[in-house]
DNA sequence: AGAGTGCCTGCAAACGTTTGCAGAGACTAA
DNA sequence: TTAGTCTCTGCAAACGTTTGCAGGCACTCT
């Protein structure tokens, strides 16, 4: 619109004088903030950490703030959360404490407001999403398990509303099927949050019924977490009575006692993916919906050995 | 202003036609937003989420929005951040991530834009503060050492543009010379970051000019961790050859392999109290300054042993 | 000289609130 | 009836941008 010599000069006067843009009123006349909302389940659970430094870090290099909130892995929060961002005008979220069915997102995307889930999706393939291969992940655990000759393997899922706790446990159970694993129901429990307290009550009803069991596979690391402090609490041992795997590699993991084996999830290509993806959203609201899922792979450590 | 009755027919009026209240006018009119920072040094530390989540708890309770950013430790990144969150006219700032020196503190006070550090503070008092009582700290972490029987005791300190790092480092030399401890020079080191590497590298120096100590005491969680990778990677092992002692007790050092006798803080004191301060501050900024100091208590677990 | 083009300046409306003020009614007290 | 009080309605300015348009000036081309 003006001469490059001119464009300088203004820009020289304004540094001068202190001039500092005002985003609010720029975003009030443009309904352009400049700003997207990242919504956590548990900011207090190692795996988000780096997936939000590494999205925050892409939407950075555009220009874009991010906003954190953690919903505490509680509905109404995450509606309150959700509804105030959309209030202060984000131009995209990022959800990574989606449920499989969950209103929230459903109306952000009535709303069309620019959304990428992240680590978890919906049943309704309508949005776009960063997801792990979770399928793959639980078959690598399993066979890794079958391959240290391990038969009688108990399964200890997460949260059934959540996508990654439901295709966790969808894989499972079919696998097992597959090759001809003992199908005893009793081996099976899912937990009713991704918490070490969760995962130790569901490890305490599996044993109220079965003990006859070498590993367990649970479908995140707390979780895991959680049956080291239940099989401890037995006076047994990790990996010399049960093994144990988790899911997602969160840091730290390998230095526990015993350090864990599980599934490691390219947590900052999830970040950077989903920044990206949200970044297309923004601008190019028209393109058709991806879906991204990346690939898992297994971590083997010292919780699991051959069984006794 | 209004009678009760109208107020009510108001609310039912615009809830019917569905009105929401636009925070971006109403913050470009009142110079008001509602919304205050929360600056991190290091998203990935475990530290820090407990404080964040206590603080965004009080927060919202007074309807107040938390707004995260993470500075990855890179004072660049804090200026860009802090300046930015004033762009957007936050009502006031909580910082974690300040140095003794802090160039962008100063300018918030200058400014003055309400303010309370969390964790570390500045060397002029001048700046409202909710931090540890470091001193109270390092004394119980020596005094169970020594309890122990130790006497040839190591020092791994944290970065010396910390409060803590340089608070922590102090009072260690303070309180050998009162022991009369051995005062050799070569058993104290400061780390360069609050980081695993960073105290791998530490103990590493120290190991290469002397090797007669029996334990260390280090700065923090993070640092302790690093100590024990060097241990290891000698093939020696804590507590059996060396003990090791930690600050903060972050979440799961006491599932570490051994588990960490460390410091452990109020962490959820901390996050509610800065909010606090802070709400107060924002709300009569005249009030004068206050400093806030909270005692740490000590944690015994397996990282330390009477020595050999 | 006149028309056309490029660059610049200036003006005004709009975004959705808050805030203060003026004035209209309705009611109460003298 | 009149003055005074209360409650409500309506209007207008202000917050700091963005955006579009009109007009001015200098220059170039025919």
């Amino acid at each position: 619109m003006v001469s490059d010599r001119l464009a300088r000069k203004i820009m020289r006067a304004a540094e001068e004088l202190g001039y500092r843009r005002n985003p609010l009123a720029a975003g009030l006349r443009t309904r352009q903030t400049y700003t997207v909302g990242i919504v956590l389940p548990d900011l207090t659970n190692p795996v988000f950490p780096p997936i939000v430094r590494s999205a925050e870090h892409t939407l950075g290099a555009e220009g874009y703030t991010a906003v954190l909130a953690d919903t505490g892995n509680r509905r109404r929060r995450e509606r309150t959360i959700v509804d105030n961002m959309n209030n202060r005008l984000v131009d995209g979220l990022i959800i990574a404490a989606a449920r499989r069915k969950d209103a929230v997102v459903d109306d952000c995307v009535e709303l069309g407001i620019p959304l990428v889930l992240v680590n978890r999706t919906v049943d309704k393939h309508h949005v776009a999403a960063v997801i792990n291969d979770d399928e793959l992940g639980i078959e690598l655990a399993l066979d890794h398990l079958r391959g240290l000759g391990h038969r009688r393997i108990a399964y200890m899922g997460g949260p059934q509303n959540t996508s990654t706790g439901y295709t966790r446990y969808r894989t499972f159970v079919r696998l097992r099927k597959r090759y001809g694993l003992a199908p005893d129901r009793g081996l099976v429990v899912n937990a009713t949050d991704y918490t070490e307290a969760a995962g130790q009550r569901a490890l305490h009803r599996i044993l109220k019924r079965d003990r006859e069991f070498t590993a367990v596979l649970a479908a995140n690391d707390l979780l895991a977490l959680g049956c080291y402090d239940e099989i401890r609490a037995l006076g047994l041992t990790c990996p010399d009575d049960i093994s144990v795997t988790g899911f997602n590699d969160m840091p730290f993991v390998d230095r526990f006692d015993p350090p864990l084996t599980t599934l490691h999830i390219p947590r900052e290509d999830l970040g950077v993916q989903a920044a990206k993806l949200l970044l297309e959203r923004i601008r190019q609201p028209d393109t058709p919906v991806k879906q991204v899922r990346l690939e898992p792979r297994i971590v083997v450590r010292g919780s699991t050995a051959p069984p006794a």
